[in-house]
DNA sequence: TTGTAAGCGTTATCAA
DNA sequence: TTGATAACGCTTACAA
C-alpha cells in the first residue's frame, strides 16, 4: 500500500511494521516503551527502526494524543541576557524529550498585544507556556491562559500565583540585603535609582532599599530617588539628578545593571571616581555589569535555574505545586563598591 | 457524531460544517481562502467559525499537508543581543502566517553536537532551519541539512554557500573601512586584536585590518595582533599583551565589542585615557558598545534585516536565490576614538 | 503478548 | 461551486 520510493519521503511506522512482520500497533509499543512486549520482537523492531533511519512523526503523535509537546514562551524585555539565560534554562530541562521551545517576543506598547498573546496560543495549542516580566505580572494574561485551557508559568519578583503556576525571585529580600552591606561597609547616606512604577520588580525593588534603611534608622524620602526605565540613558539621568541633588550620597543602588552603567558614566561626567567618590550597585548580574569599568557590584538573579523549574513545572502539571517556586538571589561582590571616605 | 459539550475541548472543522450545513470540505476552502466559493457560502461560514472561536488545528494541517510550518534556529553563540536580534528579525518576519520559530541553543564544545543537531532536525521535520556562526561555517552542518531534507540558510561573514542558503555580513570591507577612518584621523600604527583562529568572522576581520594598512603603506606584522576568543577576558589580556609591546600603538582594533571593552579595561589598568592615549575601535554594535565608558566607536552588523531575510528564503525558497545575500555593515561614531595626540 | 478497527482534524482527489 | 471518500501517521479500545 505504501510503496515509498528513493523520492525522499521519510520512513513510518506502517513501513517500520511490514519489514518487521508485526501489526504497527506493535511498533507503536515498541516506540512508547510498553513493558508488554516480547524481548525478542522488541529487538527485532528496533533493529527495523535503526535501519530504516525511522524517527516517528510528531504532527501525527500529537495530532493522535490531542496534545502539543511545545512549549511556548512569551517576553517583551529589553535585558537580552535575561531572555537568553531563560531560553536556556527551558533548553536544560527539554534535552533529550520530545519537547520543543517556541518563542514569542511581543511589544508590550502594541495596541494588538492582548490579541496578539491569545492568537499565539490559540494556534500553537502548547503543552503550556511561560511568561516573563514585566507581561508576567499583569493578571489578565493569566485569566486568558486559563481561559484558553492552557496551563502557564509566571515568572515574577512577586506572589503572583500559586506555586504550580510560578517561579519567583526575593527581588525585595535580596536588595535589601545589598543596602545591608552598604551599611556595614559604612554608607549612610544611599540613594536609590528606581525602575519605571508599572512594574512590580521595580516596586519589590525599592521596597527593599527602603527596608534597609529603617531596619538602621537611616533617612529615606523622596528626594533620595530617581526613577528611570531599565535603560542606560534613563539611569544616566537619573544618576544626574541624583548627583546634583544637595547633600551628596556616598553610595547610589540601581534597579538594574544597565541603569547602574548609567549611573557610573553620570558620575564620570562629574568627575567623581567610582567606588572611591560614590558606591555604585546594580542588579541582574548581567554581561554588563563584569564588563564596565569598574565592574559592578550587583545582585545576581538565578534566572537559568528558575527557567529549568518552570519548563519542570509544565511538563509535570501533576508535582508542580509541590517544586520549589522562591529561588534567593545573591550579591555578587566588585569593585564598585568600597568603604566611604570617612570609613578609610 | 462528534457531540462537543462544555469539557473545553475546542471546536473543529466538523463542528463548524455541521453548524453551516456545509460539507468540512467547504469549510476547508474558506480556511485557505479558496478562489472558487460562493460568497454568500463564505461569509455563512465565516460566521460560524466566529461564533465557534474555531481556530484550525496546526498538527492535523501539517500532517493533511505534510509539511510542519515551523522554522528552527540553531545556534552556540556568546553574544546575547546578537542572538536576540536575529531571533527578532525572523518574528518580524513570520508575525501573522502561521509559522512558528523554535530554537535549539547548542554547545559547539560538545562531543554529540552533531548527533544533537541531527535529532533536532529529524524530530522536528521543519520547514527550514537557519544557523548562525561560528556554527554556520561548518559545511558538515550544511550537508546534514541536505542529506535530511531540510530545507536552510546560514548566516555567515563570508561567501559560505549560494545566495539561497545564505545571508551574508561584508566584515572584511566593514573592517577595512573602520581602519582607513583611523588612518584618516592620524593614526599610523594599529593594532589588532583578532577573534579566535577557527572563526571565519575572526579570519575576514583580520583581512580587513590588512587591506587596509597595505593601501595605506602601513605596516602590519604579527607582532601588532594578538589573538583573542571573542570574551571580555582574552580580550583583556590580549591588550595587556598589545600594551606591552615595544613601539606603542595610537589606536587598537579589536574583532568584537566585548574583547573591546577587555581591551579598555587593560588601557585603564595601565594608566591610558581612552581615547586620548589611544583609540579602540570594536566590533558588532552590541548594547555593551553603547553602555561602557567612554562609549565605543563600532561596526553595526545590520542582523535583524539578515535575520528577516533568512526567513523570507526559508517561507519562499522558490524566491530565495533572487533575495539579496549580501548585508553591508556601516561604521559607528562615539568617544573611544579621537586623532592620535601628534594630530592635535 | 499481539492485532484489528476506529479515530484524531485536516487536505486531496475526483465526481457531481 | 460543492461534497463523498480516502488519505496523512499515529494512538486507543477492545478483541484474540
Amino acid at each position: 500500500m505504501n510503496d515509498r520510493g528513493a523520492r525522499g519521503a521519510s520512513p513510518t511506522i506502517n513501513d517500520v511494521a511490514r519489514l518487521a512482520g508485526v501489526s504497527k500497533k506493535t511498533v507503536s509499543r515498541v516506540i512508547n516503551r510498553s513493558p508488554l512486549l516480547n524481548d525478542a520482537t522488541r529487538e527485532r523492531i528496533e533493529a527495523v527502526i535503526a535501519e530504516l533511519g525511522y524517527v516517528p512523526n510528531r504532527q501525527a503523535r500529537s495530532l493522535a494524543l490531542r496534545r502539543n509537546f511545545v512549549l511556548g514562551l512569551i517576553y517583551d524585555n529589553p535585558n537580552a541576557q535575561m531572555v537568553l539565560n531563560f531560553q536556556q534554562g527551558v533548553l536544560d530541562t527539554i534535552k533529550d524529550t520530545e519537547f520543543a521551545l517556541v518563542i514569542h517576543p511581543v511589544d508590550r506598547r502594541s495596541p494588538t498585544l492582548f490579541e496578539d498573546i491569545r492568537r499565539f496560543v490559540e494556534q500553537q495549542r502548547h503543552y503550556g507556556v511561560m511568561i516573563l516580566p514585566p507581561l508576567s505580572e499583569d493578571d489578565q494574561f493569566a485569566d486568558l491562559f486559563r481561559e484558553l485551557g492552557c496551563n502557564y508559568v509566571r515568572m515574577g519578583s512577586a506572589e503572583l500565583d500559586e506555586p504550580a503556576h510560578l517561579v519567583q525571585s526575593n527581588d525585595r529580600q535580596a536588595v535589601r540585603e545589598a543596602i545591608d552591606y552598604l551599611v556595614a561597609q559604612g554608607h549612610r547616606r544611599i540613594g536609590l535609582i528606581a525602575g519605571p512604577s508599572g512594574f512590580r520588580s521595580a516596586h519589590e525593588r525599592r521596597q527593599g532599599w527602603i527596608d534597609s534603611l529603617v531596619a538602621h534608622g537611616l533617612p529615606h524620602d523622596e528626594t533620595m530617588v530617581a526613577e528611570g526605565n531599565y535603560t542606560f540613558e534613563t539611569g544616566q539621568s537619573a544618576g544626574e539628578a541624583l548627583l546634583g541633588r544637595g547633600e551628596p550620597f556616598t553610595a547610589i543602588f540601581a534597579s538594574n545593571d544597565v541603569m547602574a552603567a548609567g549611573a557610573i558614566h553620570a558620575a564620570h561626567h562629574r568627575g567623581l571616581d567610582v567606588p572611591k567618590d560614590i558606591s555604585i550597585v546594580g542588579f541582574d548580574d548581567t554581561v554588563i555589569a563584569a564588563t564596565i569599568w569598574p565592574p559592578l557590584t550587583t545582585v545576581r538573579w538565578p534566572i537559568r535555574t528558575m527557567a529549568q523549574s518552570a519548563a519542570r513545572k509544565l511538563i509535570h502539571p501533576e508535582t508542580a505545586g509541590k517544586e520549589q517556586a522562591l529561588f534567593p538571589a545573591e550579591l555578587i561582590l566588585r569593585a564598585s563598591t568600597e568603604p566611604p571616605e570617612t570609613e578609610r
